[in-house]
DNA sequence: CGATACATTGAGGAGGGTCAATCCGGGTGG
DNA sequence: CCACCCGGATTGACCCTCCTCAATGTATCG
């Protein structure tokens, strides 16, 4: 079990992380309730309705969460890599949908377990505000952001977030960035054009593959 | 400073408010470090960039924590009322501006005696929990609304969070609230003005008053 | 009585949505 | 091995919602 809570701590940004700033006894108790879970592409981890009793850790893999409307229009809350924590919920409900983008692994912590320990309890508390500042952020930008603006700030972080790489390994579909950002499809689609015509970005390969060309300009919009 | 706390627990919501479900000790803790603050219409109580050292409970008035882009673009990312908590912040600065809507008092929490109490620092979770899952329902709003239902809807839950009154008094400008959900001043002034001729509401008056008439016609969009 | 601040309304334009056709690569089954 | 199919990406044409700009209204305040 103290593996998982490791493979954590060497895989994640600071901020996220759970396991960050904890000192043995808190830390021993992380490791004590922790439990492993793995999900193949296209699997949920959890959906709105179902109880939630632990929280979630990202090992490997990619995760989003969604909200689903009655008449079909999604809204994707984000897109979770190794290292960020989710399954916060202020009722004991979810109240959206987790599902792995691919094979994923993540660690469980049971809530109840999480209540007991003072250090653990704030450091808890200080992820949470990271999720939510990070949720700030976005509102900003599907309230105040131009499309073109949207699709360039996304994929830009997104490059950030994975370590800056030649080429960007997108898990996720087009149709699950524009329901992220607040787009149509064809619109995301019709920006990633213009990027690429601007040199900006390779050509998007079949698999998920966007070469990133010049991160500067996709950081300016 | 007991009745500092005590005036919160009378006019909170259960769900964001800070000193609930709290027993003896964590209560007293609470009520030990809790200061007054007062604040008169327009006022800022603080600003993007400023070190943030305390949370802040609404105790009378209304607050909106704004955002604002470098060319003039701004998101209103909450309105405030009575009982609910603001100020969370990932790192010691504060990210928004909180702006008084109209004369205001507050509790403010600072955050060095927040971090010493097991059962407090659970409570504090638990409310910074309820900001994040609001946040993610204004993302879907923001995301995936119509202006229509966007601006419906917000009186809506105005309505509901003023405790359902024949009048609906907006402590804020319709520009404050067109910045809230991503429209312009004039779209919704537009469609506020499609809901008074549906006789949905009344006129607006002109400090701010707004007979709600058909409340169910509002909640259903 | 101007001046200010905000709400309101109109006319016109643009950005993004909608619908539909096509492409493309990978899997499947004959 | 190849024809077929399927999911997703791409592109085009058109349309509608919302934005933009501007004029007007209205209440408050000096």
């Amino acid at each position: 079990m103290l593996a998982l809570v490791d493979t954590c701590q060497a895989t994640a940004t600071a901020r996220g992380r759970l396991c960050a700033c904890l000192e043995p006894p808190a830390l021993g108790r992380l490791r004590a309730i922790a439990a492993d879970e793995r999900l193949a592409a296209g699997e949920v981890l959890f959906a709105p309705g179902q109880p939630a009793q632990s929280l979630y850790g990202v090992r490997q893999g990619a995760v989003m969460l969604v909200r689903t409307l009655g008449d079909g229009r999604r809204q994707v809350l984000s897109f979770l890599f190794p290292g960020d924590v989710f399954g916060f919920e202020p009722d004991a409900v979810h109240s959206c949908s987790a599902i792995a983008l691919r094979r994923s692994g993540f660690c469980r912590f049971p809530l109840a377990g999480l209540d007991e320990d003072l250090q653990l309890a704030v450091r808890l508390h200080a992820v949470a505000c990271a999720c939510l500042a990070e949720g700030l952020e976005h509102m900003l930008r599907l309230g105040r952001m131009t499309a073109a603006e949207r699709v360039a700030g996304f994929f830009y972080r997104l490059w950030v977030r994975l370590d800056r790489p030649a080429e960007l390994h997108l898990p996720m579909r087009l149709l699950d960035v524009a329901d992220h950002l607040g787009l149509r499809m064809e619109t995301v689609c019709r920006h990633l054009a213009a990027l690429r015509r601007a040199g900006v970005v390779g050509p998007l390969g079949p698999d998920g593959d966007l070469p990133v060309l010049d991160p500067e300009a996709l950081r300016r919009r």
